[in-house]
RNA sequence: GGCCCCAUCGUCUAGUGGUCUAGGACAUCGGCCUCUCACGCCGGUAACGCGAGUUCGAACCUCGCUGGGGUCACCA
């Protein structure tokens, strides 16, 4: 097989959405399962809506994911530049070669023409979408002002049909009689999807291209601006979309769709890209994968034809399982700046956060929910005001006090010896575990649930356990008894 | 509306003519474990859109219908 190269080529609007993070990741995972190129492009030619901060914004999700380039901004490469914007003399060059073979010519229509030739179409009722006839497609020369504004168009076939072997939906095939002489190049030099898209993956040696399939329409132009440079056709793989739990096209409205926010959510990039891999792709039954799994797996032929729904409890859960899967020494470093966050000043290998990762990590879903699941051991108890007053009660003080004088014997301080002195405690005296765990966990942690006490109690260590149990045992005596 | 694509549990999917009284996962509902909450474990509810063919036999092949999505720009 010749080198793989493929692309990514998102436009810079705003923020890097989940469904083109979907299409960025199964072309990575195509290339790095060949040893291949993977390239990343920005498609900055719509001046509207590209801005430099969005530039960014990409290329830190692209970081943060994982999703390392070969070639693009800022590592360079030989096809360069990356940037569409900057690309502008060789789509020229390449407009003029067409002009020159005749695939392409001046249109010098305005676009005040246009409109009235759409809305004649409209008045005259026919059935069929509107194409754009240009008086200029048959006429030799230019208008006395030669410098006079205007497009180049392509001059697209009006008969026979466009196919090709599409590497995730099989045979495709488009009528050209649906198809216009659609523009190359705007009066200013900045090309239009269809050649800009062609011309760099011609020039950058793109093998394989992967896109959404809101672009299968596009590809049968795109063929024939192949043809007409001269070039071999690359292949073509249109993966469904991902679609909002209803069925509409994912946006803002229905879900998180940049990237970043799910960083920011406290989810792993790992998390994230395997949720999204295996929506729309599967391997038999497995449903949780490493990343090399992934890359060891990954195939077109396994990615399915329907378009996928956004599903935010099945993420949530891969999450989950990927945050299980980090060794605990990572997960600490990870949930420090979380933990900052929450105002908890904490270094990622403090012992007491090391020791509270295991029983907090069976808890939390995310770096965010273990932030929360380990907050306590590092300032002073706030309580719940509902665990406060039902368990912090006269009635307990006692227990708590004589709890606090048990654990203050125990050496070691460690959940297995704790827990040994502490049930021997409670039969000696016929106390239920039920009534002294609750108040003591309200005591130490300040919520009504935690991770088992005597693993609280050993993470938290002797002083701070008793000081915790003994400040409760104050507040408890002073509490008004439950007034039912 | 024209054109293109698609159609298995609520959702993601396995299934490529017989092994399917359709399997897994998430969600959901029971139960177990238990000092709370989780984790874990056990079990339940739940799907081949409809109609014609082809075939000894169809979730799998063909056609039609219905439904959904995409696209019809000097956006990408």
């Amino acid at each position: 097989m010749s080198e793989v190269r493929v692309r990514f080529a998102p436009s810079p609007t705003g923020y890097l959405h989940i469904g083109g993070v979907r299409t960025a990741l199964y072309s990575w995972l195509w290339a790095r399962r060949h040893q291949g190129t993977f390239i990343l492009r920005i498609e900055d030619t719509d001046r509207e809506r590209s801005t430099d901060e969005s530039i960014q914004v990409v290329l830190e999700s692209m970081r943060w994911l994982g999703l390392d380039w070969d070639e693009g901004p800022e590592v360079g490469g030989e096809h360069g530049p990356y940037v569409q914007s900057k690309r502008l003399h060789i789509y020229a060059q390449v407009a003029e070669r067409l002009i020159e073979n005749g695939h392409a010519y001046r249109c010098y229509a305005t676009k005040e023409e246009i409109a009235a030739s759409r809305e004649a179409h409209r008045q005259s009722g026919t059935k069929d979408g509107f194409r754009f006839e240009s008086p200029w497609r048959d006429r030799s020369g230019a208008p006395e002002d030669s410098n006079s504004r205007h497009v180049i168009r392509f001059r697209a076939p009006h008969t026979g049909t466009t196919s090709w072997n599409d590497a995730v939906k099989g045979r495709i095939e488009i009528q050209h009689s649906t198809l216009q002489d659609f523009i190359l190049l705007r009066p200013d030099g900045m090309p239009l999807y269809n050649f800009g898209c062609v011309v760099d993956d011609l020039t950058m040696g793109v093998t394989l291209v992967a896109r959404g399939d809101d672009h299968v329409i596009n590809t049968a132009p795109q063929i024939l601006l192949y043809r007409a440079l001269g070039a071999e056709v690359p292949e073509f793989a249109h993966m469904p979309m991902v679609l909002a739990p209803n069925g509409e096209k994912l946006s803002k409205r229905h879900a998180a769709v940049g990237v970043l926010e799910y960083r920011d959510m406290g989810y792993l990039p790992d998390g994230v890209i395997n949720y999204l891999a295996r929506l729309g792709w599967s391997h038999g039954d497995q449903e949780i994968f490493t990343r090399q799994e992934l890359i060891e797996k990954f195939s077109w032929d396994r990615v399915g034809s329907t378009a996928g729904r956004y599903d935010a409890k099945k993420f949530l859960h891969v999450q989950a399982e990927h945050l299980r899967m980090l060794p605990d020494e990572e997960l600490a470093r990870r949930v420090v700046p979380f933990l900052a966050d929450l105002g908890v000043e904490v270094a990622g290998d403090d012992p007491t956060l090391r020791k509270a990762i295991p029983y907090a990590k069976p808890r939390a879903s995310t770096l965010i929910e273990l932030a929360e699941a380990v907050d306590y051991f590092f300032r002073p108890v706030v309580f719940d005001e509902k665990g406060k007053r039902k368990f912090l009660v006269p009635g307990n003080a006692e227990n708590l006090l004589r709890l606090a004088q048990v654990v203050e014997a125990v050496d070691p301080f460690d959940v297995e010896t704790l827990e040994n002195a502490v049930k021997a405690w409670m039969e000696e005296n016929e106390l239920p575990m039920k009534n002294v765990a609750q108040p003591a966990r309200v005591a130490m942690t300040g919520r009504t649930k935690s991770p088992g006490l005597f693993e609280v109690m050993a993470v938290l260590g002797k002083e701070k356990t008793v000081e915790r149990l003994r400040a409760a045992a104050e507040i408890a005596s002073s509490a008004e008894a439950p007034s039912t």
